[in-house]
DNA sequence: CAATGTTATATATCAAGTTATCGTTATGCG
DNA sequence: CGCATAACGATAACTTGATATATAACATTG
């Protein structure tokens, strides 16, 4: 079955990128999955922001991922339901609600930086391993990757091969 | 304020190329509300596909746009909706249901074929022009070059510049 | 040939992004 | 000072992907 976005080139990139974003996230989150850490892959760059930048208003938060505040907003109240954020009002500006990571987000980070974050950073370098020449074949080149060996499966076996 | 998806480089691959995705796609849905069909820019692969393979049941669709089926399903309902893609069951097997596009639907394809899908991917091929090098470095320039001037910008330039 | 299993599609629900808009708090100027 | 305007964050509605499951048609087999 001829992969239609693909033969459609640079008119569809938008679409063809978006599709493989997901299916990498998907793929992370099933790395994340079996570390019983309960959270989406996609809060993680969240709690990196905060772990990297230090305690931020959520205005700020939403310009240092690049999306949209209502995005931030909804995830801050998720993470906060789960007790890995606090928010607390800024002193100077009643407007401003300032998000921190709580202890436990703390230690979930550190875990993460510790337990997860390499063998994933690993699994993707492998993916990307020696890519070179224009975008549309390094694309078509993950996809054959991915579709050959899914993100989960060379996270375990980069982490068999640190050991 | 620093970019922290960029910073976690292949940490995030997936956000960062989901997000440059997204953006690619509200751009040039901008350029395609010049034409007077309000559809989505993402509904443009589906009728693509028809255009190119011919017709296909819902789940060949799926398979040629790779995409889950449900995704598809919508999509075709959408698009019935609006006159321009018909269904009818298969003559052979009664749970295939055969998507084609209607008359309506294909003078909508080869309009866009010959007024918009040439600027767009001219818009995307000025976009990637004379990148190369590792994949993290070509995400960074094509986000830079977005900010710098968005994809509908420079659909009209190259619109210009052809006539 | 009836029971069982498989396949194709539809439906329901969720996730995570978007834009638009609203209320509240700051700010700035006449 | 007081009011108009701007900035911040919350909420609502929508988009477009996903997964899980239900339904209906076909296939297989005992």
């Amino acid at each position: 079955m001829e992969d239609v976005l693909r033969s459609l080139g640079f008119l569809c990139l938008g679409s063809r990128m978006k599709r493989i974003g997901e299916q990498l996230q998907a793929d992370t989150q099933r790395v994340l999955d079996r570390l019983d850490v309960r959270i989406q892959s996609s809060q993680y760059p969240l709690l990196a922001a905060l772990d990297r930048l230090g305690p931020l208003p959520v205005g700020e938060l939403a310009q240092s991922l690049d999306v949209a505040q209502p995005g931030v907003t909804r995830s801050v109240a998720l993470l906060a339901e789960l007790g890995l954020v606090e928010v607390r009002p800024s002193d100077d500006d009643q407007r401003r609600r300032i998000v921190s990571l709580s202890r436990n987000g703390r230690r979930l980070v550190d875990q993460a930086k510790r337990d997860v974050w390499p063998s994933i950073e690993n699994a993707v370098a492998d993916l990307c391993a020696d890519l070179s020449g224009p975008l549309l074949g390094q694309l078509a080149a993950i996809e054959d990757r991915l579709a050959a060996t899914p993100l989960d499966r060379r996270a375990e076996n980069a982490k068999v091969a640190a050991s």
